[in-house]
RNA sequence: GGGGGCGUGGCGAAGGUGGUUAUCGCGCCGGCCUGUCAAGCCGGAGGCCGCGGGUUCAAGUCCCGUCGCUCCCGCCA
C-alpha cells in the first residue's frame, strides 16, 4: 500500500472525532484557494471532507507548494487533525459539516487529466453532459454522488429482496448463460460454437424453461438474479441486457406467488429507500385495468379514470361516433377536471399523442355553466344531462373522447391520461402506488399472420372455468397469469404454469404448434414433464426498473454501471467490434457484407 | 421500419426575418486574496458552428443529403 494510508473515510468524522489525528484519502472535488489559506473538499464513496491548509506561515513552502499544485480530481492523502468547525461555519448540507482537517501533510497519490465534463457533486443531479459522453467516461460518471448512491441503493435492494426470499426456504440457483434458443418472444442474441461448426448457444432471454425444470427436480423453490438478454430496439426503461430477480415455487397458487412479490418489494424498498409500501397491493383485473386506466399497467398515483361512452355514442348525432359504435366498437370518455381553459393548440397535442397510440383522433367538448360547449358538444346537446350524471362532469371539466376498437381506445385515451397526468404535474415524485393486475387473457389474436399467439408465454396455465372451453373461444381465455405494477412501471411478471402434459398438448394445438415441432423447440422439457412434474408457478422482477423507480431515475441505464445505450453499444469499450479474420475462421463464420455497404 | 427533438471552444447553453471581431456560464492557463463550502476579483488561451453538397455578393442561420445521440410508435411472451 502507498505512503499515508486511510485511517478514515471522508463520510464518517464528526464532532465527537475533533482532536484526533487522521489520515484521508480520496478524490478532489472541489479546490477553494483563498491565498493564505485553502479548502479542499476530499470525497470518497462515503462522502465528503472539508481540508484546510493554512500555508500562510514561511516554514510552510513546501505544503503550499503541494497544495498550489492540487487540481480537480487528484487522487490524494491527506494528514492532518480534526476540529471543529467555528459556530458560524459549520455546513448542516454536509454529514460531517461540524468538521474540518486541518491539513498538515499532503501526498499526491495520482494526477488527473483536464475532465471531459465535471463530476457532480450534487445529490440526485447528474453532471451537465450529454449522456453520450458520461457513458464513454462511464468511469468518472459514476464518481458522481448520485451515481454512487444508485448503485448502493441497487445493492442494498438486491440484499433485501435476496434475504426476503431466504427467509422462505428459498435456494439461489444459477443456470448456464450458453443455452439452446427457446421459444419465447424476442430475438435472441447468438453464441458461435467453435468445437461445432454451424451451431449456436443462445444466450437466456429468461430462465423460464430451466426454472421449471428445478421445480421438476424437487428443489421446491429457486431464485435467481439473472441475467437476461432480448436483441430488441431499447428505451428508456428497456436495454439488450437486464437483470430479473427470476424465482419459481411448487404446490403453490396465484396467491402464494403474489405474496412473495409483495414481500420481495417491500424489503427493496424499505432496505432501499426507507419507505413502506402498503400491503397488500391491490389487485385488478386486466379487464378493469383497460377499461379504468386504458393500460395493463395503471399509475394509480391519479384519478383520471376513463369512462364508457358506447351506449351514449350510439343514441347521440355525432355520425362517426355512433357509426363506431354500431360497428361494435367501443367510446371511452375522458374527464379532465377544471382543465376546459385548454386551449385548442393544447388539445392538438393531446390529439396526436393518442394518435401515435392508435386513435383516429381525440374529440372533445368542455363543459360549462350552462352545458356542454365547443368541440364535439352541438352533436350531444339532448343528452347534457345525461352525459354530466354518466362522467360526472362538472363546469369547468374537459371531456375527450376517443372510438376504436376496444383495446385501441382504451390505450389510446389512457395514453392521454397519463400525458395529462404528467403535464399536470399529478404524478407525485416519492409517492409509490402499487398493484398487481390479473386475469390477463391467455391468447392474443396475431392479425398479421392470422392465429393465436401465447399473451404471455406458451407454459401458462389457463384457469380452470376455462378447461372445457378452451378450443371454442380462445379469445375468451384467462390465465392465472399477473404483473406486478408501481406508478405505471411494469416490474414483475408470472403465471402459474402448466404442468400436465395433456393440457400443454392442447395450448400448442391452439397456439399452432405441431408436436414435431414442439418435440425439436424443446422437446427436452416436453420429456422432463413425463416424470412426475409437480404443479408450480413464479415470476420475474424487472431488477432494473425497480432500483429506477426507488431512485427516482428516468432510466435504467442510470442504475446500471456499464450499460449500452440506445443502439445497444457501448461509447466506452466500442463494443460491439469487429473480430479478425483469425476468430472468425475459428468460429466457422464468415461475414457477409451488408447491401448498403 | 416510422415519427419527434438535439448536434456551436473540454462541458452546458445563446445566437428573430442570412450581413463581416460567434456571445454567456463552468472548466483550463496566469495573477490577487486568511473562512470558503457552486468562494470572489483581474487577465488569458481555446471554436474549419457534426459531416458533405447546394442557393447567395454573403450561410451557425435557408435548401438537399448524410452521420451520431436521444425520446416515442412498431417490436420487446
Amino acid at each position: 500500500m502507498h505512503e499515508m494510508k486511510r485511517t478514515a473515510t471522508c463520510g464518517e468524522l464528526d464532532a465527537a472525532a475533533a482532536g484526533t489525528q487522521v489520515t484521508l484519502n480520496g478524490w478532489v472535488a472541489r479546490i477553494r484557494d483563498h491565498g493564505g489559506i485553502t479548502f479542499l473538499d476530499l470525497r470518497d464513496r462515503y462522502g465528503l471532507t472539508q481540508v484546510v491548509f493554512d500555508v500562510s506561515g514561511e516554514a510552510q513552502d513546501a505544503l503550499a507548494a503541494a497544495v498550489g499544485g492540487l487540481k480537480l480530481e487528484y487522487c490524494v492523502a491527506v494528514q492532518g487533525t480534526v476540529r471543529r468547525r467555528p459556530p458560524d461555519m459549520v455546513n448542516p448540507e454536509l454529514a460531517t459539516g461540524a468538521i474540518e482537517v486541518a491539513g498538515e501533510q499532503l501526498v499526491v497519490l495520482s494526477t488527473c487529466a483536464t475532465l471531459p465534463f465535471m463530476v457532480s457533486d450534487q445529490a440526485g443531479a447528474h453532471t451537465e453532459a450529454r449522456e453520450e459522453l458520461r457513458l464513454k467516461h462511464r468511469y468518472l460518471d459514476l464518481r458522481s454522488a448520485t451515481m454512487q448512491r444508485n448503485l448502493a441503493l441497487r445493492h442494498h435492494a438486491a440484499q433485501a429482496m435476496r434475504e426476503a426470499l431466504n427467509s422462505c426456504r428459498f435456494l439461489e440457483i444459477e443456470t448456464p448463460t450458453l443455452m439452446r434458443s427457446t421459444p419465447e418472444g424476442a430475438r435472441d442474441f447468438v453464441v458461435p460454437s467453435r468445437l461445432n461448426p454451424g451451431s449456436f448457444y443462445a444466450l437466456p432471454q429468461s430462465p423460464q424453461i430451466l426454472k421449471q425444470l428445478l421445480m421438476l427436480s424437487g428443489c421446491d423453490r429457486y431464485y435467481q438474479l439473472a441475467r437476461c438478454y432480448r436483441d430488441e430496439d431499447a428505451r428508456g426503461d428497456r436495454q439488450p441486457e437486464f437483470t430479473q430477480l427470476d424465482f419459481e415455487m411448487t404446490f403453490v397458487d396465484q396467491d402464494d406467488v403474489l405474496e412473495v412479490l409483495e414481500a420481495a418489494f417491500a424489503a427493496a424498498f424499505r432496505d432501499g429507500i426507507g419507505h413502506e409500501l402498503p400491503l397488500p397491493f391491490p389487485r385488478i383485473p386486466f379487464h378493469d385495468a383497460m377499461n379504468r386506466y386504458g393500460s395493463d399497467r395503471p399509475d394509480l398515483r391519479f384519478e383520471l379514470e376513463l369512462r364508457d361512452f358506447t351506449e351514449l355514442a350510439r343514441a347521440g348525432d355525432f355520425g362517426i361516433f355512433k357509426k363506431a359504435a354500431e360497428r361494435g366498437d367501443t367510446v371511452k370518455a375522458l374527464r379532465a377536471p377544471g382543465l376546459a381553459g385548454y386551449s385548442r393548440r393544447q388539445v392538438e397535442e393531446l390529439e396526436e399523442h393518442a394518435k401515435t397510440y392508435g386513435a383516429a383522433g381525440l374529440a372533445w367538448m368542455k363543459c360549462g355553466a350552462d352545458g356542454l360547449e365547443s368541440g364535439v358538444s352541438r352533436f350531444y346537446q339532448a343528452q347534457q344531462a345525461e352525459i354530466y350524471r354518466a362522467l360526472d362532469a362538472e363546469p369547468g371539466d374537459l371531456l375527450l373522447l376517443v372510438a376504436a376498437p376496444w383495446r385501441t381506445a382504451c390505450t389510446a385515451l389512457g395514453a392521454v391520461r397519463t400525458e395529462l397526468a404528467r403535464r399536470e404535474g399529478l404524478a407525485a415524485a416519492g409517492v409509490f402506488k402499487p398493484c398487481f393486475v390479473t386475469d390477463f387473457p391467455l391468447f392474443a389474436w396475431n392479425e398479421e399472420e392470422q392465429r393465436w399467439d401465447a399473451e404471455h408465454h406458451m407454459f401458462s396455465n389457463p384457469q380452470a372455468q376455462y378447461l372445457d372451453s378452451l378450443e371454442q373461444d380462445p379469445a375468451a381465455v384467462r390465465g392465472e397469469l399477473y404483473d406486478a405494477v408501481i406508478n405505471g412501471v411494469e416490474l414483475a411478471s408470472g403465471s402459474i404454469r402448466i404442468h400436465d402434459p395433456a393440457l400443454q398438448r392442447r395450448v400448442f394445438a391452439i397456439l399452432g404448434v405441431s408436436e414435431e415441432e414442439a418435440a425439436q423447440r424443446f422437446g427436452f422439457m416436453l420429456d422432463a414433464f413425463r416424470y412426475g412434474p409437480p404443479p408450480h408457478g413464479g415470476a420475474a422482477i424487472g431488477f432494473d426498473r425497480t432500483v429506477m423507480l426507488m431512485a427516482g431515475e428516468a432510466t435504467i441505464r442510470d442504475v446500471i454501471a456499464f450499460p449500452k445505450n440506445t443502439w445497444a453499444a457501448s461509447p466506452m469499450d466500442n463494443s460491439p467490434a469487429r473480430l479478425d479474420t483469425h476468430q472468425l475462421a475459428e468460429l466457422h463464420l464468415q461475414v457477409r457484407p451488408t447491401a448498403d455497404s
